[in-house]
DNA sequence: ACAAAAGTGTTGCATATACACCCATGG
DNA sequence: CCATGGGTGTATATGCAACACTTTTGT
């Protein structure tokens, strides 16, 4: 590879995360909003451009830190998207990541430098997105979906102590229709990947469901 | 993102195909020996830089005609390299595909203006190789067996007439596992994605076998 | 005792596995 | 008629889907 042909210059790599939770038995993504130009005022998925000393996983950390304060997610990836026009500036490729947390642990800010505003969204209500990031966005729940039963992609989502109940609508939410609980229930425990802390929840007008943890 | 800053310029994509064949039952994969520094005289999977005005797929196609006279080759990506030092001259990330192909079907050349030699190799043959693609490419083959059973991926391994045989040994070669082969056979056909073509194998001393195609 | 949600077990069906014999061909 | 490999079916085990009642708690 010649270093100096002009054909390999003016391009760079883009991290994309697609941050989702589940708040109240709602499927979200986390979403922040632009300061600056391009697509100025326009509401985008988390990421950045990577520097040329570091991974693509560590420049998505450090962009999820400087653009919406974000820290210790965990996050996979899954796709590249490489149309040159899908940028407008320069010719960014862009590494697309997904990743869930519970919301109500995450810290996040509504301002930064970079960021006018941040929230999390419902699934049904995301508004049009900057770049390419509507299309990302689908990819990525597809993802999710493909991946929910036999990987521990959600072992974020909970605190380390949570119910099947609170699981099993989690579940439901994310691939939108109907699990029967008890197979569901018997999947997921023979599955061993989750373990019965002993410990019930303390919450009132109901019988109190075991509170597991996950194993890993 | 601050087009200037120095953090940004000086780093390239790669895409790199490991591509696979099973040839007399032998499960191989194709490589290409450097002209050039650096890694000059070592062997390495076929790919090189992405120019700025194509997709990574585009690219590969590209580079695998410049580099080997491939052409017509289907493949799927399956993962991303950024370590910054995987490469020596330059930060480069490599995307990485697999491809699978009849190597009595496809042309290839020895000599290019980049390669000085080229051929298929025994897996457990492979010699060292430069950058870091001996781990892209124990990483496609564990992608390879992992998607063999769910996907089409070996679609192109053999002519559009094949036999069950022949694709049951393919197999065998490559997850390196006997496989029952009228358990084999009843899987197969009742996944739908090969068809009957009612013709025969010419081929003396046993019982012709059936001749099938794929359906896509 | 009632409401609200948690927990549990059985049966049928479909899919995957193990396994053995007969068949067509060329020599 | 024999050697070579191709083709087929059945019985069993395992995993998944459907389904209803009992338990615990707070009020």
């Amino acid at each position: 590879m010649d270093i100096n042909n002009p054909l390999y210059k003016n391009q760079g790599i883009h991290a994309v995360l697609s941050l989702f939770t589940v708040e109240d038995g709602k499927f979200k993504v986390f979403l922040i909003k632009r300061k600056n130009q391009p697509y100025k005022d326009m509401w985008t998925l988390v990421g950045g451009a990577c520097y040329n000393n570091e991974t693509i996983d560590d420049a998505l950390k450090r962009e999820m830190f400087e653009k919406a304060g974000l820290k210790n997610i965990n996050f996979k990836m899954f796709n590249v998207y490489s149309n040159p026009q899908r940028s407008p500036l320069c010719r960014m490729i862009a590494i697309a990541y997904v990743g869930v947390i519970d919301s109500n642990r995450v810290k996040y800010l509504k301002e930064t430098n970079k960021t006018q505003d941040a929230d999390w969204f419902l699934i049904d209500r995301v508004p049009l997105l900057a770049y390419d990031h509507q299309e990302i966005l689908q990819d990525a729940i597809e993802f999710l979906k493909e991946k929910i039963f036999d990987t521990t992609i959600l072992k974020d989502l909970f605190p380390p102590n949570f119910t099947l109940p609170q699981l099993h609508k989690a579940y439901e939410s994310i691939l939108n229709k109907q699990i029967d609980r008890r197979n569901f229930r018997k999947g997921l425990l023979q599955k061993n990947i989750i373990v019965d802390t002993g410990k019930f929840e303390e919450i009132s007008g109901k019988k109190p469901s075991k509170l597991y943890r996950f194993k890993i």
